[in-house]
DNA sequence: GTTGCAGATTGATACGTTTCAATCTATGCT
DNA sequence: AGCATAGATTGAAACGTATCAATCTGCAAC
């Protein structure tokens, strides 16, 4: 005969503990283990106090997998944005994460990293993980996987996308952004007001959309347009380099960049020559209000984009679709930005 | 009598077809359905058509949750970085993403956003999710809630972090490149090095340490430090224009920025003065090479953190780990930064 | 026309929960 | 003392999956 099977006692592979094994060492049924941990005011104190102790006992921690199983509806929700590292979708997250935290919901993030192959991917391990939903950063305009997705039962919503039939999404108001700009600077007496950007994303577009309708209030101001290849620092500093070198009654006392890499170019451009002072010459403001411009050589003034509060609304969006069940309507939510008004467009005068 | 239940046809609450759906619309066992997917080979050409056909029709989705359970571990894990929107972790994030996805399993991400409350959370969450195992970016040197989360059984693996007692933990050799960045300016002919940086940061004191390092192998060579309080753009420009304000043979021909952001500060201020050209007068290199040192107004030198390495390297460890099982003795894996080289060190000669 | 056998298929069980009807216990009332 | 009742506790069933021993099928060999 071997050894009795207790003796060799089997530290083993360290299974977790369930409500099980909490339930035998605290001598009560399976059931009242539950109890305490759902509706402890159906458990008198003493057992209560009892399955407690035997909990801290064995390390016990409930097993997600197995509650959501039960439930058939999870408690975490995945957000899939497209560039983990850009301080914009970071204010996103957050928003998105403090939503949820308010909720008591845990938040998942995946990130496509421009990649609408890896989208899918993550499109389909949210929906394996039966995730409560889907707030999706769309990485193109190609909402087709996510329209699968969507159909099969998960909620999706769409966000800082345009606004897509058949979706909820949440986006922000570029247009009123650019009239937000524009207006400032003409408050500020400028009078000659030039827009950068390159026209083929559909949001610079919108900005310039917006200055347009500010700056055709007042029929004394000039404006004019400017287009950019990308929207990166060296493209700023490329146009700025051409601005500069006109005959200094040929530029504007005003140039709205349509981001804020672009504004920065332009800064740089205009310090460096030396020739143009910034705002006293030319006036900058830019878009987005990323970390750098507060710091910049001179502080460039912008518009914040409100990313917490698209990640927040878009919770909020999914939550009421989840609850409506059939009878949901898809909305659309646009976000408000905001001025962000620092040394770059307030004359020393 | 009301009517029979089978009438009022119940599309209801759309619950997702499950496996026992899918074999009785097949009209084959569970079993058999469940060996379609894991195990192809030893089920007929004639059922498998039958089956893949039954899980077309019903939209059929596997339910991670309930095959978890099943299997005991996960296969997903979770990734805890302290910012999103940080490029750097951005780079590990993608790092890990990409190691994951080569071994087939799935990655979430959250952050704590420097909090150390939100980061004991998310431990917790991705505990009771029973993820495979978790990296985690610890936001500050308390690593204990780690400690217990590891200690109950899911593996907990260190990144960017100091070598910490008791997890496997992966860094980046900050001496090394430190060294490499006196190193290059050494090659580059410069003679009085300035390091400069904030000594509450373990990291700075390595650098910098580093630096002295390479130093010290020149008897011609004269180096110095400046203390900074923060690591920001504008304690660079701070810096900067207190070394602009000495007389020039007071100055160092180069200075080791131990941040990319008190660098720009630096090139700000000389920039702005007009008194010193960078690289001619004095040369300047950054640490971490954001995104921004390529399109400073003098591209900035940088030594580049391997952050996809880090987040790649993780991974590898905590499987190590996973597979050792109750043998495992925990390591420590260094990785080397790597110099990257623009015109604001490389004299114009 | 048996028998043997390999391959295909099935059915039962377990994973860790939650829920709910059923049972048990103690208390207060007549 | 007997009984009704509210409260506490239990046990069984179910969620969707994977595994595995047991059964079934068809076919080749005798």
């Amino acid at each position: 005969m071997t050894k009795p099977l207790q003796d060799r006692t089997i530290t083993g592979p360290e299974r977790p503990a369930s409500l099980k094994d909490v339930a035998q060492l605290a001598g009560v049924s399976l059931g009242t283990v539950s109890n305490v941990l759902n509706r402890p005011d159906v458990v008198s104190a003493k057992r209560r106090r009892a399955v407690e102790a035997a909990m801290k006992d064995l390390n016990y921690v409930p097993n997600l997998a197995a509650r959501q199983l039960k439930a058939g509806l999870s408690t975490v929700l995945g957000l899939i944005i497209v560039e983990m590292g850009n301080p914009f979708y970071g204010g996103v997250t957050l928003g998105a994460t403090q939503a949820a935290a308010a909720r008591e919901l845990g938040l998942f993030t995946a990130s496509s990293e421009l990649d609408a192959k890896r989208e899918v991917q993550y499109l389909e391990l949210f929906e394996q993980q039966r995730v409560r939903y889907i707030l999706l950063v769309p990485c193109g305009v190609d909402t087709s996987a996510a329209r699968v997705v969507a159909d099969r039962g998960t909620p999706v919503v769409l966000l800082d996308s345009l606004d897509t039939p058949g979706f909820c999404s949440v986006g922000a108001d570029d247009f009123t952004g650019g009239k937000l700009a524009a207006e400032h600077l003409i408050e500020q007496g400028y009078e000659r007001i030039t827009v950068v950007g390159d026209p083929a994303h559909a949001q610079v577009v919108n900005r310039h959309y917006g200055a347009l309708a500010a700056i055709e209030n007042y029929p004394n101001l000039t404006s004019s347009f400017i287009r950019t290849h990308g929207m990166t620092v060296s493209e700023g500093r490329r146009v700025g380099e051409e601005i500069a070198a006109r005959p200094a009654d040929h530029r504007p006392d005003a140039v709205f960049a349509t981001n804020d890499m672009l504004a920065i170019g332009l800064l740089q451009a205009f310090t460096m020559l030396r020739t143009i002072r910034v705002p006293d010459d030319i006036a900058i403001i830019g878009y987005d209000d990323i970390e750098f411009c507060a710091s910049a050589v001179v502080p460039l003034s912008s518009v914040a984009q409100p990313s917490l509060e698209i990640g927040a609304s878009a919770i909020e969006l999914a939550e009421a679709e989840l609850a409506d069940g059939e009878t949901h309507v898809h909305q659309r939510k646009l976000l408000q930005p905001s001025l962000v008004i620092r040394e770059s467009t307030v004359g020393s005068a």
